[in-house]
DNA sequence: TGTCAACTTGACTTGCAGTACAGTGATTTT
DNA sequence: AAAATCACTGTACTGCAAGTCAAGTTGACA
């Protein structure tokens, strides 16, 4: 069996995806572990620490889920345009193979809700998304080296665009309900880096 | 002096858009809007309600700003592609002269709450989505006819790209504390827009 | 054998949502 | 002029969830 711990951030995930942070009760949370409020409190010093070991184990997990993807896009392609290409079409395909959708919501649900969640989660927030922003513009970099851009552009909202998509993406299908919309718009986004780069 | 029930949703939208939903309570409202509690529950039954004609209010503004501000553009160029690259740069700079951030993010932190919030709300949130869908789809039939697309394009992904950069602008607004990040993506769709039907 | 980590139990405080209802002063209707 | 309605105030209540605290239990390992 899991430690507890880890028991108790994968009921929560679950959780928050399926309703939201605030909606999911510490109550909740300790019978589905199977454990007593009591324990719960021993393992997290309260709701924001919860909110924060969440939100470290999405970004890691995110940034190796991007790691590799875009290893692997590399080795199939050398060149970083079709590198980059294979990598966001990699990424769709991964979207939309998440049955419960993506846990990106949760760094939109802390996005979201300032008061709720102290500096160190928002501080953590900021960096991982400029951490996205870094990784996406070093490729975008290489990229206009190689293949001179039809018109201008910045590099740093390119980079942006990735996470937005993603982001807006989930906005759209949770709210509409309806599976699929972050990849079609990372396909987008895909069609746009082609049209602007490509031959 | 406007009406209460006015007074009352501007006050909850400034909060909201401060410190989302949930950590802005009914008591702070009443007191900011100078009424007890009672009074405050005289107007609106519950948070629910609450949120539930704020959501309305702003889906009516957000129609209301897209009408006006595609007409214009339309007025300044009969091109339907003209017309549209016009407007998304209206957009641009009307997302980047709002001082305290957009409301948009009430959509998005409706959409990561379902539980807090009823079905009726959903509903609202997915109608509005969809209307925005239709009307940008639209335009780009009319462009489409025109000016043949490059590549293949799933225009419902198109028209839904206008919301989801946005959206997904909006979170890393708020996340980074950057402001203009929207404007900047809407600039990016516009780039892959031109790109895509421009000669 | 003792000690430490990983709990449990239970009692408590605080804060917020929501209910219920009695009353009040201003305005509108009849 | 009387009656009704509107837009509240005020108070008192229930119920839930977060979070605190103190004291006790259980199994593993040194």
């Amino acid at each position: 069996m899991a430690d507890t711990r880890t028991t108790i951030l994968d009921i929560t995930e679950a959780a928050v995806l399926e309703k939201g942070f605030e909606a999911t009760s510490i109550e909740e949370i300790a019978a589905a572990a199977e454990i007593s409020r009591g324990g719960f409190f021993y393992h997290f010093k309260d709701k924001n620490a919860l909110a924060r070991a969440l939100i470290e184990r999405y970004i890691a997990t995110e940034d190796r889920l991007y790691d590799d993807l875009f290893a692997r896009a590399r080795e199939l392609n050398d060149d970083p345009l079709h590198a980059l290409l294979i990598g966001l079409k990699l990424l769709a395909e991964t979207l939309d193979d998440m049955p419960n959708g993506h846990p990106g919501c949760i760094i939109a649900s802390a996005a979201y809700q300032d008061r709720l969640f102290d500096r160190g989660i928002r501080d953590l927030n900021r960096q991982a998304i400029l951490g996205w922003r870094a990784r996406f513009r070093a490729m975008f970099e290489q990229i206009a080296e190689k293949y001179p851009p039809k018109t201008k552009v910045d590099l740093d909202a390119l980079g942006d665009m990735v996470s937005s998509v993603v982001e807006g993406g989930l906005i759209l299908e949770r709210a509409l309900g309806e599976p699929g919309v972050p990849a079609a718009q990372i396909m987008q986004l895909r069609t746009y880096i082609k049209l602007l780069f490509a031959d």
